[in-house]
DNA sequence: GATGAATGAGACTTCATTCAT
DNA sequence: GATGAATGAAGTCTCATTCAT
């Protein structure tokens, strides 16, 4: 494997496992497993789980941005039609998940976010700032105008609040709920 | 101290630390020491750590029932009002504990719900069974019609979202963001 | 086994593995199997391996005291037969292990000191408050007059030197050298 | 930098913080960060960690004789200067030491010596080879006689004892105790 | 009902060392 | 000769849980 393969891939099994299970709920052990790497190659690429995790927020956040947000704006200029698909992703791959694993996963960031933001202030900023960039994307939707910023934070908040519902009700369809809610928002 | 008592101390003790440190975040030992209590003590009247988050989140759902739903509704015959007051109710609460703890809680259920869910599906299952409980209260609020039971759903998410994005933004404001988007809810 | 006697049992097998291997030539491991106890359960009783060792220190400090300074001062009260005594008893216990070990021990005070004392300064100070309590012995045996305490302090480096002596060339007999030049010292 | 370099390099690296720190005080690590070479280099010129410590001891050995010993030995021929002068260039180096860093080092071979003596035999024997060479100075210093080689070793041995003294006490003035003693004992 | 003491398993992290380039 | 990357073993310490009293 490559010099810079390695360290990716120790992300990229961060990002499932931290996703999957929580961050406590993975041990280093488990993600030098996953990763297919020892232990100790994880400590020479970051200093601690915690350095990974923080890793594993800016990557998610980078794919996150690419496959979710910017797909749907390349895909359409129509506002109602990125914001539908946006969900729509979301969705399939939550019902995706929900099938094979038998779970909802959750949204990675919210779910880091709320497990560890009062312990760690490095992670809870850290996925505090991917949620500031996505929300310029929820921004573009809503459109200039007076409440463009108060609309694009509750088109956030919807969809957060609709990914905490399918995690805990097990119930993807939640996901869809979310998304007519911010279709109507949107519709005004 | 009383019979009764010492369980009931030990459910509230659990209750705290679960809600300021999360699941995985405290352990046994800590839980302990915060409830004055021998460690053995609690597996008398608690079969597992799991089993005494359980109880924490049914004793939980009890007291927020009482002090946030049920009082806002006993104050008021208003949905409006009735909605407001149980967004300023959890905007107090919230505020003063950042000013003290520095940062914010966010909402008890949610917390474990989110890091649980995938991991342990008898916690999911309380979890998702308190927030049933909720939601009739504010499918009261919603009023009878077509769309109550979507209606309650959305505030519901609402009010979820907001309390993920108080805890993940350190900032109480988000709930007071999150009132005003249910107010227009529900003013249709 | 008593609950005093455990904590008791883990420093005497910590003041043996210290005094055979150095500090960081035991680990908590070799330690909990020396003393038959699960690791965790020297964890109950000494916060760390420093507190582990500090306890230690005190303790060996008790026995040398009892077993050497103070034993040699009941049986006689004449300086000079004082003095050798001490010599003579640290001799044979080196010879001994010598012996059955085929390696010198050393001076465990010594040892533990030259080993951390620049990189802790909490043993460093046990240890220093331990040579303070031998010291008066010495001080004794020097008898009173101008130059009790230097003389104290000379007794006491010939000791601590013979003990490096004899660990280094792994020689017992390094300590009968201190014994004549002690002697040689006291007598004028 | 050059071939032969580097090696040296290494070694007066590994010199100054087996010195500050002890050996297992101190990780290859570290050893490679202090010298500013790849770990992998130091092994390309030690097979060990155990080895480059000999090889420490052997240079520290030759810097000792040359700055120390031999120095004091060609700024004079008379042996109360001589002693003195040992002990003088002691005293300062530690004095400084202790003023920059806080605490006293001790005796580099004392040190090594006293830490693994039991452990690891060849760097013992590395010490005790060492501590000859340095006696040959003090047999110098003693000047013929029946008594010489006790004499000298009695010297040796009020060095080593006080160098422990000053760094337990971390007290480089205990180093001038020693100085008095050791010319009082070539006085007398 | 309550406790101090004990434990097997596992947590995160670092060790000295080696490999491929 | 030198290096970045990788590793098995071991480091200190904590986990949830149980036992004897």
């Amino acid at each position: 494997m490559k010099k810079h393969d390695t360290k990716i891939h120790i992300v990229d099994s961060a990002i499932d496992l931290f996703w999957r299970k929580s961050y406590h709920g993975v041990s280093m052990n488990e993600l030098s497993a996953e990763a297919g790497v020892n232990k100790a190659t994880i400590y020479q690429h970051f200093a601690s789980k915690e350095e990974l995790a923080i890793a594993a927020v800016a990557r998610a956040a980078d794919s996150t941005t690419a496959y979710i947000y910017q797909y749907s704006f390349d895909h359409s200029d129509n506002p109602e039609t990125r914001l539908k698909t946006i969900f729509s992703i979301v969705y399939e791959m939550h019902r995706g998940i929900q099938e094979s694993e038998g779970h909802c996963r959750g949204c990675p960031f919210v779910n880091l976010g709320v497990e560890l933001s009062t312990s760690n202030d490095r992670i809870r900023a850290a996925v505090d700032s991917v949620f500031s960039s996505f929300r310029e994307y929820y921004a573009q939707i809503a459109g200039p105008g007076a409440k463009q910023s108060k609309t694009a934070a509750s088109l956030m908040a919807i969809m957060n609040g609709c990914l905490v519902a399918a995690k805990i009700e097990n119930r993807p369809e939640a996901i869809l709920d979310g998304q007519k809610r911010a279709l109507a928002l949107l519709a005004g």
